[in-house]
DNA sequence: ACTTACTTGGGACACACTGTATCATGTTGA
DNA sequence: TCAACATGATACAGTGTGTCCCAAGTAAGT
């Protein structure tokens, strides 16, 4: 049952939950995503959360659907290469040091062991990569960049530090932190 | 109470909880550990887990204190700053594509919210990169890298990438990607 | 407005897990 | 051998889970 054939009533409901999911996931990490809790935070009859999500995993893969934090919208290009790299990491951090990174830590757990949580959270995470692999390999392609660097490596190399200083230091990342890292990046990889 | 100063007694019953709780953790995830399946994958008392540990928390907590293979002991350093770079990020790829990775996908989701977790993480996962960043440190002093290389950054590039493949991708770490990541990282550093 | 279909609220139920307490039994180390 | 310590077994209240029911409310077409 996708949204837009729900009913409105449903509909209502559910949006309700979800912000009730999402308040619970934010303040309290995933384990306290209960149907219970839910319920009681949305005013909602607990009934009425089991008929939307039969466990708490089905609750937690559709707040990934519906949070659009994770796959933030980049903003408008800039002039240069490197410009356009850091804006685009730039919107990347500013997801992960907001709710993106709590529920992107909440979910990185979950997705271990549960193949459905796992194929959320590629869905919501994807966009970044693929942005910034199209952005290097343009480079690339129209010779602002060495013919050798491999775009998929480099994206790890611009994206991996983010993740890594977010989820295992809670490390607030500032843009002088990310254009240090384009800076090393980049910068040996162009041609001028 | 460490240890060292247990009863025998108590020293053994706790090791076969905590074995059971590595397999608990590593087979089904962070929610699977509890009181009572200790108990029973140990064959032990319920009562008995909850002496050792009052919640869930304390548990994993302990599990990671005793797991060694977040970080790892690196292998003797080879004669080049590349080799030992290298080496030293092998190792550290080879924990992370074992139960050190899952261990590590388990504990990110806890810590966020449980401080706890977050100190035990942190104890576990310092000594590669400080390990890595002696390296780079070493290299900038006796002028085998430039001058400007910040070695915390450096240790990110490195470091990073290995964690977001492995955490957000579940991809298994192989040396070609290590010996790539390395050669990209380092050698711009290069003075000779 | 009327009717039918859909959705929710509220309650009930059996079941599982949590956290604590008690006491008999077994183990340890002086 | 004995005092201190640790465990096993059991009991208990409290809480959460998952499912079912039916009355009441809402939605949408006639």
């Amino acid at each position: 049952m996708t949204e837009s054939t729900m009913n409105p009533q449903a509909q209502r409901t559910q949006n309700l939950m979800l912000t009730a999911a999402q308040d619970l996931l934010s303040e309290h990490g995933a384990e306290a995503v209960t149907h219970l809790k839910v319920a009681q935070n949305a005013g909602v009859a607990r009934a009425t959360v089991y008929r939307h999500w039969p466990d708490r995993a089905a609750i937690l893969v559709d707040l990934l659907r519906t949070n659009a934090d994770i796959a933030p919208v980049p903003p408008d290009p800039g002039p240069g290469l490197t410009d356009r790299v850091t804006a685009t990491l730039a919107t990347f951090a500013r997801a992960l040091n907001g709710d993106g990174g709590r529920t992107l830590a909440a979910m990185i757990g979950l997705a271990e062991w549960d193949e459905d949580v796992f194929a959320a959270l590629e869905r919501m995470t994807q966009y970044g990569p693929i942005l910034l692999r199209t952005i290097i390999a343009d480079g690339v392609a129209d010779g602002s960049l060495v013919a050798g660097s491999d775009p998929g490596l480099v994206v790890d190399m611009l994206i991996g530090p983010l993740y890594f200083r977010r989820l295992l230091y809670h490390d607030h990342l500032d843009d002088t932190y990310i254009e240090a890292l384009v800076q090393r990046t980049i910068t040996p990889l162009l041609t001028a």
